[in-house]
DNA sequence: GTCGGGTCGGCAAGCGTTTGCGAGGTGACC
DNA sequence: GGTCACCTCGCAAACGCTTGCCGACCCGAC
């Protein structure tokens, strides 16, 4: 019979296990895993079971999950991979993916790849490692395609936010390409007929979608588009104050309104076009893409393409639970929707 | 012998264990597992060693963490607790905590509480359940104090961001009072005779100790506190609205000046100002705190107390880590900074 | 040739559950 | 009174891994 460790304060005590309430209600585990087992507990004497359920009570019994896991294949948890958690992007959608996983009883374990290759690889590893119960991949770019489909031999995948074209794993995302040619009627509606647009890295579906569209929309529409040379290489707010620097050093003739691939890109671009003492919407409209927290706050406040960001995350979460239910369930697309605020307006 | 499930397209596959790769090299299970493990590689032949590390490799053997976990108590997560991933100033924490965990291959596993203390009790319980092996509280109230000491019987707990008075549970966080009376002074400094402050829940004790060292400081600069007679449920958005709208209800005679308890709140203080024409900071100074991303571009720029979220996480992430390699560690306590911007100005 | 010591690797127990199988007991029914 | 069905519960295997212990074997020293 094992010691019990003393209770020194402060000095970490073990849990008791199966094996101890049975010795306590003088039955065997077998009995006291099937009476703590709802599905089961029609299988056990009334009486015993309340027993059971009152050692296990006074004991302070905990189920050891990780004992479980490894009888029955299942760990309940989720693997959510997202390149930034600094990225006021992806905490959202994390947000939405935490909240409909609880309804399935799993919780999500996180990890960040930082956008690089290598880590990614490293962190599904991980996962597959953890026997997570399926993983959430929000931080897909192309390159990752071939990694993630053989995961998804191993345990479900299903792939949110960024797009993986061609691949035939579940996707929860959102139509870029409406997004982008919205904000491109947009410009068009106000009379701009000059514009430019500030891309992001095109291995990111969202992006190239992003650029193909509005690219394709401005010629329908007869806009001349200026030819931006760079993309960012990322996402984010420097890269966005880079590129409009860059556009506004290079070329004297500055287009009349900008569409920034995101909302990030959109605020350096601001701060660019601020040094240069150009006012927006005055000279220069702007319009951002996913309607972050705070766009309506900033000054001007922005003209953005909301990007359902809770509610992909929260599909994407419902789709994972389903699909482990057994439950079919099929891709989902949301739309997009426009936000006009103060940073466009009619040339 | 089990035979392998079939390998029909976008079918599941079982993963090889060291079982497998032991019958692929013709040696014993436990011998690949110390080929695998370096610490123990040096117990066998640098052939075999090789050999097996070959198999392993061409039969994509992972490590199964649950069974290691089972059988070492280990599981390498470490619980997060937060009140609500929706909150701006929560998920710069969470990624501090996520970058520091991984510098200890830990990952973390998330759950949020909505601020109930049921859910707090629940979700607990739930990560001792899955013998995680330490977890982080960010979102305690004096309430959840019991429940928590008695988890750290269990395992460590951290308690980070949100200080828990009276506990010895080691702790991350920063110092509210010191905050406070930099806000406090800087509205002294600008000539502000009569101010009011927008309270947060007192029973996290960030508000509570704002609450006091705000008032205090004022009494002792000479400052009249203008009495705000509710408090705000929940530090967010709408409370602050709430709080700042009643306040102007009651009172024909506006303070000069505002402490929002923390940004949401000055934000939603502003909208109240705004809505009844009063500008800022031409008519009421208005300071908040935490310096949310993007409260540099809000219009007007907010005048702010810096809190060092990422930083609180990082620190957090740290202790832990320490903590768990056996090391000492004490508590942290990290400064505050006033961030001067627009919001605020000399009466 | 024997023996001591060192190297390498097999054996089996054990981590805490779940679960199929079957033993034992009870009651019903013929 | 015997058979059978049913209820309750114990037994033991299994999930995949780690690790203490011990046996086998080889080498050099005496």
């Amino acid at each position: 019979m094992r010691a019990r460790p003393q209770r020194k304060d402060g000095d970490q005590v073990s849990m008791p296990t199966l094996d101890d309430v049975a010795r306590e209600v003088g039955v065997h585990p077998s009995t006291v895993s099937r009476a703590l087992n709802p599905s089961k507990a029609g299988l056990v004497n009334p009486e015993t079971r309340q027993a059971v359920e009152e050692a296990a009570r006074r004991l302070g019994y905990r189920p050891h999950m990780v004992a479980r896991g490894l009888q029955s294949g299942r760990t309940a948890t989720v693997g959510v991979i997202a390149a930034d958690l600094g990225n006021q992007f992806v905490t959202p959608i994390i947000h939405g993916v935490t909240a409909s996983l609880e309804l399935g009883e799993f919780m999500p374990v996180i990890a960040e790849t930082q956008d690089e290759h290598e880590r990614f690889a490293r962190i599904l590893d991980h996962m597959l490692s953890r026997r997570v119960d399926a993983v959430v991949a929000l931080a897909a770019r192309a390159g990752d395609r071939q990694i993630l489909e053989d995961a998804a031999r191993i345990a479900p995948v299903v792939v949110a936010a960024r797009p993986l074209p061609g691949s035939r794993l579940p996707q929860v995302v959102h139509d870029d390409a409406a997004g982008a040619r919205m904000a491109a009627e947009h410009l068009h509606e106000l009379g701009h007929r000059r514009v430019a647009q500030l891309r992001g890295p095109l291995d990111v579906a969202n992006f190239e979608h992003r650029a193909s569209a509005f690219s394709e929309t401005c010629r329908e529409l007869g806009i001349e588009e200026v030819e931006v040379p760079e993309i960012g290489s990322r996402p984010i707010y420097d890269e966005g104050y880079r590129l409009m620097k860059a556009l506004l050093e290079r070329d004297t003739d500055v287009p009349t309104a900008v569409f920034a691939h995101n909302d990030l890109m959109a605020l350096g671009a601001l701060a660019a076009l601020k040094e240069r003492d150009l006012s927006v919407p005055e000279d220069v409209s702007l319009i951002g893409y996913n309607d972050l927290p705070m766009m309506a706050l900033v000054d001007p406040p922005l003209t953005t393409v909301r990007y359902p960001s809770r509610e992909i995350g929260l599909a994407a979460g419902e789709l994972v639970v389903a699909h482990l239910a057994g439950e079919e369930s099929a891709d989902v697309c949301l739309q997009p929707s426009l936000v006009v605020r103060r940073s466009t307006r009619p040339v």
